[in-house]
RNA sequence: GGUGAUGUAGCUCAGCUGGUUAGAGCACAGAACUCAUAAUUCUGGGGUCACUGGUUCAAGUCCAGUCAUCACCA
């Protein structure tokens, strides 16, 4: 038991401003879910956690669109992501947000760290003030004339009309207030900024030219050269806005609050340090942060690369050897598994448009599992890949009902029907029954890679040609046939395969967590394959959060394959999946646009 | 505009460092079977590997350019 990994798996943060759909599901935080499962399945030591990001621009922006505050508009939609994950089965160790005093806190302290350490510098700059509002304006906040085109709507970051991107709103023309319309000025303020370019020499640059053969090859050489084309400037990590956010831990600067970029990601390690203190072990996360052999692995799509392959291996580097008392470093990303996107039907996702799929609907009128199936199916992890209803439908009925549900359905009642639910005797084994038995167990080995490498859709692929394995030895053993003239020729053919379904119980668990667990019950063993996942209220000092943690107590899963004894008593099957109607597809198809 | 990725059968995708008639699943056609949610198994048809040019004895696989899609940056 001393071999086991420590593995930290961090998801992105989703900003609690809209629902969740099927892209961010299957883009990062389903393919954390699978590869965290099949890490415990191995008995490796994991710790899952993400988290809502409170203080990003959009649940501003959204709350005055709705006329709320932005703690109801935040509280909503934080809710409604719990709510979401605990239905899919995401098994976040913890699920938190950055509004909780935890966050504030180790924001702060690197904050402090890099400033001490030289890696922050304080720049003037000019930007755009709201005198009525007696305030700076963000970007997003500014309107005027398209010095491009001419558009009398452009926005501060953006004209809508002709695309053009400005590097700050004071391009515009007769530049105003998209609030209340009033006229802008330009005035100076003090910010501080992270010294990327010499974070760059201290180590960042040697880290990321290191071998990183194991890197998907879009993310790596994303990233190689966008630090060496394109190279380093100074970003700014602070801004003017007070009342929502992080206050900037400097006298003088209080009123200023620490830049979201800089601070979403941080949620990392302040997740960490807070689910160890929540178990009442406040140094056991750093096991996974400073011990250099723990692996540390970021589920993101791909518009967050920059931000986890640079930027926060930078904050890591700079803040040296914060919270330790022997000069341990944090550990930098092992690997960023960043995905493409996912469209909708051949068209971009769109929450405005209503295009797309929300999984808190789904979830009322569809199983987590065929859906996790379907999403891992087609899980962008090369290119940007599609979701079309048709293929979801289909999928569920040939793979998970016809080939691999049938299977366990099939075998089962056999064994009601001709053994009175008695798991028959195998006999001396044949070499049919050795070559398939070993071809599940050589799973065990080429499916863990598959997982380990996060190659979910190979993986599942590879699992379900072993289901097509089974049937094809229960087509060539018949044992309904046999068991007319043959009653022990048919229990041996069926105990084998009952062995070998056994196999692909825990190999699909990481990503049918739900059904296997239904399997495993009705393969009469004990226990669950998982621990449960339950949504937890947390008091700090000042404030209190709701939060999801996973409880492994129970969880008696483990990566290889349970023998299923001769003799036990079985109780009544019941299908795995259910079989969809084509209708869904049309019906699914009219909730769009 | 710059950078990167992607473009292979109707659909979803494999094809590592270039090498015999380009692979899998689904869909489609035919056959076998009947334990099972008409579910399984076998056989078969189907592709100018986005386009153009180049390197090579040999290119889907390398190089250049073009087009399309996506992301990031300016």
């Amino acid at each position: 038991m001393t071999n086991k990994e420590h593995i930290l798996v961090s998801v992105a943060w989703p900003y609690a401003n809209a629902d969740i759909h099927v892209g961010n599901v299957t883009g990062s935080y389903l393919p954390a879910d699978i590869y965290a499962r099949y890490h415990r399945l191995k008995g490796n030591h994991v710790l899952m956690v993400s988290g809502s990001d409170s203080h990003g621009t959009p649940v501003t922006v959204k709350a005055e669109e709705l006329g709320q505050t932005i703690q109801e508009v935040f509280d909503y939609y934080h809710d409604r992501f719990l709510r979401i994950f605990e239905g899919l089965g995401l098994s976040y160790d913890l699920f938190t947000h950055t509004n909780t005093e935890n966050h504030f806190q180790v924001a702060q302290d690197m904050f402090l760290a890099l400033l001490n350490n030289g890696f922050l510098y304080k720049k003037v700059t000019e930007q755009m003030y709201s005198p009525t509002a007696g305030k700076f304006l963000p970007d997003r906040y500014i309107e005027g004339i398209c010095p491009v085109c001419g558009y009398e709507r452009a926005r501060g970051d953006q004209c809508d009309n002709c695309n053009t991107l400005f590097e700050s709103a004071a391009q515009l023309i007769n530049p105003r207030s998209k609030t209340d319309d009033s006229e802008l000025e330009l005035r100076e303020t003090e910010h501080f900024f992270i010294d990327l370019p010499k974070l760059a020499k201290t180590g960042l640059e040697r880290w990321i030219q290191n071998e990183k053969e194991h890197w998907r090859p879009h993310v790596l050489k994303f990233t190689r050269n966008w630090i060496m084309d394109e190279g380093l400037i100074g970003r700014a990590i602070t801004r003017d806005i007070s009342g929502w956010g992080i206050p900037v831990p400097v006298k003088e600067y209080e009123h200023k609050t620490l830049y979201v970029w800089f601070e979403a990601v941080i949620g990392y390690l302040s997740a960490a340090i807070e689910w160890a203190h929540n178990q009442g072990q406040p140094e056991a996360w750093k096991k996974w942060w400073q011990d250099p052999d723990a692996r540390s692995v970021y589920f993101i799509g791909k518009d967050n690369i920059p931000f986890h392959t640079i930027i926060w291996p930078a904050q890591l580097l700079g803040v040296g050897s914060l919270y330790s008392d022997d000069g341990h470093a944090l550990n930098l990303p092992y690997d960023v598994p960043a995905n493409e996107f996912m469209n909708m039907e051949g068209r971009k996702i769109s929450g405005s448009m209503n295009w797309g799929v929300w999984i808190v609907d789904a979830l009322e009128r569809h199983d987590p599992d065929p859906l996790r199936y379907y999403l891992t199916a087609v899980m962008p992890e090369t290119r940007d890949s599609d979701w079309s209803w048709d293929g979801y439908v289909t999928r569920n009925n040939t793979e998970l009902v016809a080939n691999w549900g049938n299977l366990a359905n099939r075998v089962l009642n056999m064994i009601q029907k001709y053994f009175d639910g008695v798991v028959p005797n195998p006999g001396p084994l044949t070499d049919s029954d050795k070559a398939l038995l070993e071809a599940i167990d050589d799973g065990f080995v080429k499916i863990g890679e598959l997982y380990d490498g996060c190659k979910f859709r190979a993986a599942l692929q590879e699992t379900m040609r072993l289901s097509t394995l089974i049937n094809q030895y229960l087509d060539e053993t018949s044992p309904w046939k046999a068991a007319k003239t043959d009653l022990a020729a048919a229990g041996h053919a069926l105990n084998i395969t009952l062995q070998a379904i056994s196999g692909l119980k825990i190999l699909f668990a990481p990503v049918l967590p739900f059904t296997c667990q239904r399997l495993h019950e009705m393969l009469g063993e004990e226990g669950r394959i998982f621990g449960g996942q339950e949504i937890v209220t947390y008091e700090e000092k000042t404030r209190s959060h709701r939060a999801m943690t996973y409880n492994p107590t129970g969880a008696v899963g483990s990566w290889s394959r349970p023998e299923i004894p001769a003799g036990r008593q079985l109780p009544k099957p019941k299908p795995l999946f259910k079989k969809l109607d084509p209708s869904v597809v049309e019906e699914e198809l009219a909730r769009l646009g």
